[in-house]
DNA sequence: GGAGTAGTATTACTGCGGTAGTTGAACCCG
DNA sequence: CGGGTTCAACTACCGCAGTAATACTACTCC
């Protein structure tokens, strides 16, 4: 069920979802080293793994007294919520106007360009 | 000065700023007018109005004992910063890998492709 | 068994978006 | 002049991200 309302993530949750999702499972220990300097304490770590929790960003099951978390949404979800939701608040929706402002706005490489000509391709044959 | 501190905006304050936008400078009553249903409390808007001129996002002149607002910052900024910023936190500042999500994940028409494609053959003969 | 250690639980505080009630000043109208 | 209206200011409260200190618990090792 779900359709959950929409997440939007903050800094600190996201970067710890990236590292649940690169080393999979992993204690509050592990993601607390993985999140590298500025290192936070290590309670600030474990606070907002069980507020994910409580959240159902992640979820924990214990080996002995450490928790070993591992995330319970997946990097696509998350993505594509997030690219969705901006896309809706900024561009009312519109795909193509956000790529156009992106593409007008952001400075791109030539391979870039090439590269989303490849994929636009591509994806008209799909369609 | 300067590149503020990259504003991550609020739905309110989002939906305040598109009426300053497109209405250019507006009383508070305006304002509250423009966001249109459901309806917040004056006061609601107000605040907002208060606390984004706290921000930077807006400025306000007198009119008599009104306040007239007008948005501080353009459409522009906005959106350039807020798409940078997500293209920042999830893809790594990578652009490419940002609209190939897009492409992958969102529903396109092949209007939406072609004019894709149009905008990316400029957009080559410009570099 | 007692000390240290590793790990979770509890609690707390800041900042900010969002929401709104209350208050007080100024203004207008009869 | 006095009462209703309009407006901004002030205050307050919720929820949530972020940050962390403190407290409790259990395990380990001499």
């Amino acid at each position: 069920m779900a359709s959950r309302p929409a997440y939007r993530l903050g800094d600190l949750q996201l970067r710890i979802l990236k590292v649940l999702w690169q080393r999979g499972p992993a204690s509050v220990a592990e993601v607390h080293q993985a999140l590298g300097p500025p290192h936070l304490a290590y309670t600030t770590v474990a606070t907002m793994l069980r507020k994910m929790e409580a959240r159902g960003l992640v979820s924990h099951t214990e080996q002995g007294r450490r928790f070993i978390y591992q995330a319970a949404v997946t990097a696509e979800e998350v993505s594509r919520q997030s690219t969705a939701d901006l896309v809706d608040r900024l561009f009312g929706g519109s795909l193509a106007d956000a790529v156009c402002h992106l593409l007008e706005t952001q400075d791109v490489t030539l391979e870039e360009l090439e590269r989303l000509e490849r994929l636009i391709q591509q994806r008209k044959r799909q369609s």
